[in-house]
DNA sequence: GCCTGATCGTCAGCGGGCTGTAAGCGGGGG
DNA sequence: CCCCCGCTTACAGCCCGCTGACGATCAGGC
C-alpha cells in the first residue's frame, strides 16, 4: 500500500518508516503538516498515519480540513498514552483508527492491514476515461475492453494521470508518481513512460499541453 | 444454523449452547482454543461466537489467525462490559460483531439471526477461477476436474490468491498467508511455493505482475 | 524408539523484463 | 529561420523473480 506517515519525531519516523518498507509499503514521510498538505495533494495514499502531537499542533485542523474536503483517506491517529480525549475528537473528526504510543511494529502493521482490508471491499473505485478504464484495486487497466499488460511505473502514471481526468497534471507530480519525494532526478524519464504508454492506449488519450504538463482526454 | 461456541464458562456455556438448540440452531461448544480450531477446520459452520475472555487468552490471536488464512466465517466476539480496546481490536482483527456481557439470550439471537441473514447467499461458497475449483471448506482443489495434492501451505497460499479472482494479492499478503503477522521473515519463500504451485496445476493459471504480485487466471 | 517419507524454509545461480539515460529527430513558437 | 521542447528509439545495467537443491523438522508406521 501506498502510505503517508506525519511523524516529527527523527527516530520514531526512521524506525516506522523503515518497518513499512520492509513489508512491501511504499511509505513517504513528512515531518511537517504543511509538506503532508502538499504530498496528499499530490498522491492518492491508501492510508495516512498522523501524529497528532505535533510541534505546531494542528494535526487536528488537518485531519479535519481534509475531511471538509471530502477525501476519505483512511487515517490512523497516533496519540501518547495520556490524551484520550484527542483519541475521541480524532476519531469524531473523521479518523478510522488509532495507535496510543508506545507501540508494537507489528500492531501498526496490522492496522494498517486492517484499515486497508476494510476498504478492499468496497464497491470498485473504477476510473473511467473515455475508452480507458482503470481499476486501481485490481490494478486492472482496459482500452475498449482490450486488456492493457502495464508495467508497475506504466500504471503508476497512468493512474496519476487518470485521478482527475481531464485536470492538468505537473510533470514534477509524474515524478513523484514514478519516484519517491527525495530523489530529486533529472531526465526525460516521464516523457519516456509517457511514450511507453501511448504506444499501449489509443492514440489521443494522453494530452500534451506544451511547457505545462500532461492531461488525460479531456473529451 | 450450524453454530460454533467457544466459552470457557461452564454455567454459561451451557445456557447459551441450549437456547441456540432450542431455537433450532445446531451448536458445537469447545471450550479451549485448540478444540475451536480443529472443529473449525473439520466442519463449515454458519457462525461463531467467540470469548475472547479465555483462560489462555488468545481469543485475539485466533480471530486474526483464522481472517489471516482466508476464512471468513462471520465471528461474533463477546466481551465483558469494561474491555471497550478489546472490542475494538476484534473489530479490527475482522470480528462481524460483538456482544457485551451480561447480554440477553433474546439479544444473543438477533445478533445471530442477523449475521446468518447477511451472509445467507452461499451455503458452500465453490471458488471457480477458470480451469480451476476450490472447496476452502473441504480443502478441495481441482484443475479441469483432475484432484491436487497440495500440503498445507500450497493450499494456503492457492485459496489466499482464488479469494478475490483477478485481484492482485501483494508478496505481503501472500507471506502474511504463509506465516503470522509478528514473525519477521526475509526470504524468497511465497517465490518458492508459487513454483512450487505452477508445476502442479496448468501453465498460465497464475501471473507474474513483476513488482507488484500475483493474480490468478484473468488476463 | 527408530526409520522413512513428506514438507518446510533457505540459499544460490541464472535468466529476463524493467528501468533510467542518452542521443537523434521533429515540430511548434517566437 | 532558429531554438527549445518534447517524442521516440536504443541500450546497458540491474533488480526481480524462477527454480533446483539441501538440510532440518515433522508425522506416521513398524
Amino acid at each position: 500500500m501506498r502510505l503517508l506517515l506525519v511523524e516529527d519525531d527523527e527516530m520514531l519516523g526512521q524506525a516506522i518508516r523503515d518497518h513499512l518498507v520492509a513489508h512491501g509499503h511504499a511509505a513517504d514521510w513528512t515531518r511537517r503538516l504543511d509538506d503532508a498538505d502538499a504530498a496528499q495533494l499530490a498522491v492518492a495514499y491508501d492510508a495516512m498515519l498522523l501524529d497528532l502531537n505535533l510541534p505546531d499542533g494542528r494535526g487536528m485542523e488537518f485531519l479535519k480540513r481534509l475531511r471538509r474536503r471530502g477525501d476519505t483517506t483512511p487515517v490512523i491517529i497516533v496519540t501518547a498514552m495520556d490524551q484520550l480525549t484527542m483519541r475521541i475528537e480524532g476519531l469524531n473528526a473523521g479518523a478510522d483508527d488509532y495507535l496510543v504510543k508506545p507501540f508494537d511494529l507489528g500492531e501498526l502493521l496490522a492496522r494498517v492491514g486492517a484499515v486497508g482490508r476494510r476498504y478492499a471491499g468496497n464497491p470498485n473505485p473504477l476510473i473511467v476515461v473515455g475508452p480507458l478504464e482503470l481499476d486501481p484495486p485490481h490494478k486492472l487497466a482496459t482500452v475498449n475492453g482490450r486488456k492493457l499488460d502495464l508495467s508497475a511505473r506504466e500504471w503508476a502514471v497512468l493512474e496519476r494521470l487518470a485521478q482527475h481526468p481531464g485536470t492538468l497534471v505537473s510533470r514534477m507530480q509524474l515524478e513523484e508518481a514514478l519516484f519517491g519525494f527525495g530523489d530529486e532526478i533529472e531526465s526525460n524519464a516521464v516523457e519516456v513512460y509517457v511514450s511507453r504508454l501511448r504506444k499501449k492506449l489509443d492514440a489521443g488519450v494522453i494530452h500534451t499541453v506544451r511547457g505545462l504538463g500532461y492531461r488525460l482526454a479531456p473529451q
